[in-house]
DNA sequence: GATGAAAATCGCCATCG
DNA sequence: CGATGGCGATTTTCATC
């Protein structure tokens, strides 16, 4: 179903993504739109897979997890990770993958505690493809809402 | 204020990385602790920073803009993106901005809604130095949840 | 940190515009 | 398709142990 997103629609993904635990009624309140009226437009939301989940976002160095880097991966063939992700299931190192054009396989987001981890993280890689890694030194920018599209 | 995460810190973190929506009494009964003490364990782990804040996830895709891409910056020097991200403020393409150690200065994960408004953005970000882009063309593993250091 | 209760809030159903 | 009203259930918080 590909109904497209109305303004209200929007109020409200705004609003979740600035914060996720806002009740109904107080989404009500803000998007000035009838509290069932909100559920049924969430949910409808959730069930089209636009929003994908509630997620608390917690500061990685804080919660022990200082050693943050990017893993450029070059994948020997048929063993990418990006077509086997189930590969890393059991790494929780990995934060994210994403999968590339150009001569860059993918990039792995790591975030492990300590320098010693992030080298044994990197060897496991290695079995799958070639490894090239930078850590991260600070993130100016760490998370944006995803905006409507201006047309 | 930096005493370590206990088991029952880890057991709120882990629930509410899944889910943001959990009430404290949900919450309360499956980490098995009463509901004050959740919610005074959470403010706790807001104020010391460990959650940064709590948000839903947004499918880009399913939300007009389909086009993501990962572009590598080598930036002329003072005008350094990552120690300028006030530049990016009225770019909602750009989603988030990490800085690097290694040749690459920053690389810049972004989100259009069209090839036109990627290119357009691409100009706009030449002007703080060197781009090299590559597109998403999918993501295996979108979002993990920060998990307890095994030490 | 647990308990218990009180006040406020929330979510949902049926109904109506 | 959205707004209103009201009910019951849930939640949050306070004081106390």
């Amino acid at each position: 179903m590909n109904t497209p997103l109305d303004k209200v629609d929007w109020a409200l993904l705004d609003a979740l993504q600035e914060d996720a635990r806002l009740s109904y009624n107080e989404l009500s309140r803000r998007v000035h739109v009838s509290a069932p009226t909100v559920a049924q437009r969430v949910r409808r939301l959730e069930a089209a897979g636009v929003i994908q989940g509630y997620h608390a976002r917690v500061d990685p160095t804080a919660a022990g997890r200082p050693v943050i880097a990017l893993v450029r991966m070059k994948c020997y063939g048929a063993r990418c990770i990006t077509v086997h992700p189930e590969l890393l299931a059991d790494c929780p190192e990995v934060m994210e993958v994403v999968r590339l054009t150009g001569d860059i396989c993918s990039v792995v987001k790591v975030a492990a505690p300590t320098i010693r981890a992030l080298e044994q993280l990197l060897e496991r890689l290695s079995r799958y493809g070639e490894t090239s890694s930078a850590m991260v030194l600070s993130t100016p920018i760490d998370w944006r809402p995803v905006a409507p599209p201006t047309e």
